[in-house]
DNA sequence: CTCAGATGTACTCGAATCGAGTATAAATGG
DNA sequence: CCATTTATACTCGATTCGAGTACATCTGAG
């Protein structure tokens, strides 16, 4: 056996918002996300990812980056394939706008928080966590750095919740053993749940300082809705006045002159994101002004 | 000829901070970084890439992050095996503390400045600055778009400098044909030079919300060699009251109770990192206290 | 010895940001 | 008509941060 040539896979994360739930795309039965080998017929990783994906799910996608290139070693060690090569995995994450799925792999749309439940705060703290940190409580033992750990992920004793910690707050619980009960989240196969954790972590960090948010809304959106894709994304109440100052500052986007067709209230402007103010406001970026509650 | 079956080559960008420089480890006489393919022995991607930097340069590692995958066809088009099967190349970014070199490659220490002259703002702004944004000026012509960019990226016309854009402003000077005269920094062979790139701009935006520098640091230290340290890396002059307070209210270090042995003025405490602070101050973070001169 | 020069340390001030709260305006629907 | 929902404007105080100033302490050259 020579040394590591299995083709290296792809892997993609897709992500859209709809009726205010952040949603991945996924296949056969919501237990895989689209993937496919990188062949010498594909041009770059991406436009290979790009084919594989339209292929799959019948989806063009518009944004889309990379997140992380892994070995097989360096995966979920439940992996079934113990004695082939070693393979290498390079993940996207993608970002669309529309939602009709039509593909080759029974592809479905999900909402992250049937895979991490305990991550959706916009309403209430999630009923699943008091069950999560009693157990992570009891493995920590009497270790502080455990103990430590479990309060700064979970915002335990007086540490504050902090959103962007998907990933580790998912290797933790893996760590403890708690990710292969059924009650807390959707399982799929082998580490592509973990790898959904890497995306979602990612884009929690990346709406703070990147106007990525846009690449989810339609051509038009008032700014509720546009509050809403962020409260979703980020699993976060939003101080609704505060979060129009801070879109108004950055000067992101502009009035279309029409209303919004009303539904339920008074009626709303409508706004256009403004792509062309996009490389100055690259760093400024777009902060979110966040909420206890 | 299979689907692409080239081993995956795992590259380093492995960074030290001495005489005020930040330096690079390179080979060859300065124009290739340390780097060798992914092989079936190795456990994962990063202990691969620690073997192959020990024998290529006799350095031991300790801080390692992955940086971006590429295949050649993203890469530099001016690569010479144009025929071979597609390769992919995945980067990391090593920061270690001591600077003897001795392994199969000719290993040698490089300041980064010698391959981004324009990226040292320290002292003064870089004496090939006004010819690069002169030449990229006459290149952007009358095109709003590209005259935006440079401004934005060059910090002209009343923008601001932004520290972190190095990879960018690279591409913005490939794009417009000036990375090849060696008048605006020493060469690399293939995109060697591009991946540095990218490391320096992952460093110089991590430095602000992640206690990275003490990778670089000794184990006792003054608070203006951290100063400096992290000048060296951001290529910017910081206001040394602030940077002060800075350190102390993040609680990032402790003294030793000891004092420098004097460099010339009075005596400096000496600190330590506090890594058991790690975890809380995860993403708090070390900000940096910027300067315009 | 003394003083220049370098480094270390302690304040102050004002602008900007941001979380949080309050108030008012405009539509819908029973 | 009024409760409810949504939209929009304004205020207030805490914190952060860039910037400036002042002063302390040591080394070493003359």
């Amino acid at each position: 056996m020579p040394s590591g040539l299995a083709p290296a896979e792809l892997i993609a994360i897709l992500t859209a918002v709809t009726d205010n739930q952040p949603r991945v795309m996924t296949l056969r039965g919501g237990e895989a996300l689209p993937s496919g080998p990188f062949e010498s017929t594909h041009r770059s990783l991406q436009s290979g990812l790009r084919a594989w994906i339209e292929a799959q799910t019948g989806h063009p996608v518009g944004y889309l980056e990379q997140l992380y290139t892994f070995a097989d070693k360096d995966r979920d060690p439940r992996s079934d394939d113990v004695d082939t090569s070693q393979r290498i995995s390079i993940s996207y994450l993608g970002l669309v706008r529309e939602q009709d799925a039509a593909g080759a792999g029974r592809p479905a749309w999900r909402s992250w928080y049937q895979y991490f439940p305990w991550e959706d705060h916009r309403d209430r703290t999630p009923e699943e966590l008091p069950r999560i940190t009693e157990r992570l409580t009891a493995w920590a033992g009497a270790d502080p750095l455990k103990i430590q750990r479990v309060d700064y992920l979970f915002g335990l004793n007086g540490k504050s919740w902090n959103e962007e910690l998907v990933l580790q707050r998912y290797e933790l619980m893996y760590q403890a053993g708690l990710v292969d009960a059924p009650e807390f989240g959707r399982p799929m196969a082998g580490d592509n749940r973990r790898i959904l954790a890497t995306g979602i972590s990612r884009l929690r960090a990346k709406i703070k300082y990147s106007p990525v948010v846009f690449e989810l809304m339609p051509e038009c959106f008032t700014l509720l809705q546009l509050q809403r894709t962020v409260e979703a994304l980020s699993g976060l109440h939003l101080h609704k006045p505060n979060f129009r100052r801070q879109i108004d500052q950055q000067e992101l986007v502009e009035e279309t002159g029409e209303m919004s067709s009303g539904t339920g209230g008074r009626p709303a402007r409508l706004f256009r994101y403004r792509p062309a103010i996009l490389e100055a406001r690259m760093l400024s970026g777009a902060r979110l002004p966040l909420s206890r509650s």
